[in-house]
DNA sequence: TGCCATACATCGTAGTTCGAGGTAATATGC
DNA sequence: GCATATTACCTCGAACTACGATGTATGGCA
């Protein structure tokens, strides 16, 4: 119920957030970000592929995400751009992203509640 | 898919994290939790009872937290305290979710991946 | 009396994430 | 030439969270 050995339980919406401000910079492929979420955040966040295909398919089915197949030494690999939508929506989870934040980390340090 | 008016998707753990941290600075029942979360979050979270009274369930029967009826103008509250269990786990928290938002964040900021 | 706030609780639904497993092709070591 | 690891794609079932809706009951107020 609590003991999940793996990745704690903050991460919901994180692995969309995340592959989406990596596409900003540059074209990927499934394959590769799964290994430059791992460097990009130091180990600290470990998305298995399970997570990043679907992911992936989700957002481009949304049409956050623009797709092109290209064969690279007879192995196919298929790109992923983001679009106008998903700009929009990295700027929208950034933004949600850094109020929760800010939110969380108040009430971690502050802790006083100041009843009416 | 991704239209969910209510919270973000980063909700998830920020519940319980936030049940103990309150708790651990004084005695408070589920009710008096829901109102107390929204003001010191300042409406960024809003926890329904629907998700506070769960947690409490389940923090309690994990150990985490003791309760104790009180009755209170004929009305019955039920109030939790932070057992030394429940200490170290808001610790455990508080350091986990401390390390995921810095990766984060520096993903969010950082773009470019730094080697070593 | 009717209504709202207090105060507890549970249920079904929906959405995420996870590890395990499956398919192929290329590169590497022997 | 052959076994193994790496690259690269993908899907599935299980588990967990969180949510709104709903239900019960009491006290205060008009």
């Amino acid at each position: 119920m609590a003991g999940k050995s793996t990745n704690p339980n903050f991460m919901n919406g994180v692995p969309e957030l995340l592959i989406l401000r990596l596409l900003k910079d540059r074209e990927m492929y499934g394959y590769e970000l799964v290994q430059a979420i791992r460097a990009v955040t130091r180990d600290a966040v470990s998305l298995g592929e399970g997570v990043v295909y679907p992911v992936l398919h989700a957002l481009e089915k949304d049409g956050a995400l623009k797709s092109r197949r290209k064969p690279v030494n007879g192995r196919t690999r298929v790109y992923y751009t983001v679009t106008p939508a998903g700009q929009k929506r990295l700027g929208a989870l950034v933004d949600t992203w850094t109020k929760l934040n800010d939110a969380v980390g108040g009430a971690i340090r502050g802790g006083a509640y100041v009843a009416a």
